[in-house]
DNA sequence: CCGTGATTTCAGTAATTCCTGAAAATTCAG
DNA sequence: CTGAATTTTCAGGAATTACTGAAATCACGG
């Protein structure tokens, strides 16, 4: 690997957090490599500063495309092809998002509604499936605001962010003023 | 392993699931075994119920622990240890979310912010460094978010997300009168 | 079609991670 | 203390995952 200083170790760094997700070394790395190049590489420029072998590269590229990580950029006049990531840094969160959730989330949604279907045949049983409830709830919700908030637009998002715990207020707010409706139902 | 029918199907899967994640498929089996289990288990039943070495319970039981997913529950006139998980699925949330963000997140922001630091000795280096800044201004944000959420009380943080996208229209709404206040500036 | 360059596949190997059983350490009652 | 019960450690083997080089496939200009 021959890279200038800061880069390599932004690649480095990706390559041991990669562990730490689901995705291996190289994968990390050529994803850090895509992100920080000012131009698309072609496979055989990743091969060339990582280091690793055209086959891995190879393969790698096919991971990040599955996770829309890294999307072909048709360069003019060169058969290659070459791969850049999502520019927008907001762009790849609202990927990285939806891609983690599709993987990790929704296998497990349909896992604990199907067992949720099932009448239980004992005590144990029945107490399991309370707990999967609590547990499906749970996501359930979260995966609701999850849809709702991925609708909106880059900028109200950041607005949302920014907002931070001010938000805590305006919900304690709506929630004023809900319960004066409902007569202070509660509290 | 000889477990009622629902209850390994859900062990099961999160021994499946748990490779999607950092964790192996024990970790993910022990911990929904204590999961759904009424009771404080401990590591002998846990062996019987998933048919593992003794050994590989208590490592990951002690990995568990590590991550604050499985806590010791001291049973009278028992000397061994019993193991739940916390009981509030809104508490596991919680840890989780910690402890991912300590694992995968705070690691990298403090290697980008060392990164940002240094001068940049090349053109390449500047623009990998504007690129490495876009992240850390967005992982940022995102963390200084979470940081004021996590305060939140549980049926705060429940309110929040049953807003939903309703969330929108009310930053929408901030957003007017801020912009009103500062006599329109843009729009 | 053919040939050239680019990419992908895949079988074999390297590296890593996981799991086990045996041994060591710890804990605590007597 | 001693010894029984329990837990932890750890070296080595099993299983899984990552990586490579060679060969196959693909894409396209001529």
């Amino acid at each position: 690997m021959n890279l200038p200083p800061l880069v390599q170790a932004f690649v480095l760094h990706f390559g041991e957090m990669g562990s730490r997700w689901g995705i291996n070394r190289t994968v990390g790395q050529i994803y850090a490599l895509l992100y920080v190049s000012p131009a698309p590489l072609n496979a055989d420029q990743i091969v060339e500063a990582l280091g690793v072998s055209r086959s891995n590269v190879s393969m790698g590229l096919r991971e990040l495309q599955g996770w829309n990580l890294a999307v072909p950029k048709h360069v003019p006049d060169d058969r290659r092809d070459h791969f850049t990531t999502p520019g927008d840094v907001w762009e790849i969160l609202r990927v990285l998002a939806e891609e983690r959730k599709k993987r990790e989330v929704d296998p497990t949604l349909s896992v604990l509604r199907e067992l949720l279907m099932q009448a239980p045949a004992s005590e144990a049983e029945r107490h399991a499936q309370a707990r999967m409830a609590e547990m499906h709830g749970l996501i359930e919700q979260l995966t609701n605001w999850y849809e709702d908030v991925k609708k909106l637009e880059t900028e109200r998002l950041a607005q949302l962010l920014a907002l931070g715990s001010r938000v805590a207020r305006l919900v304690e707010a709506t929630d004023k003023v809900v319960s004066l409706g409902r007569r202070k139902k509660k509290e």
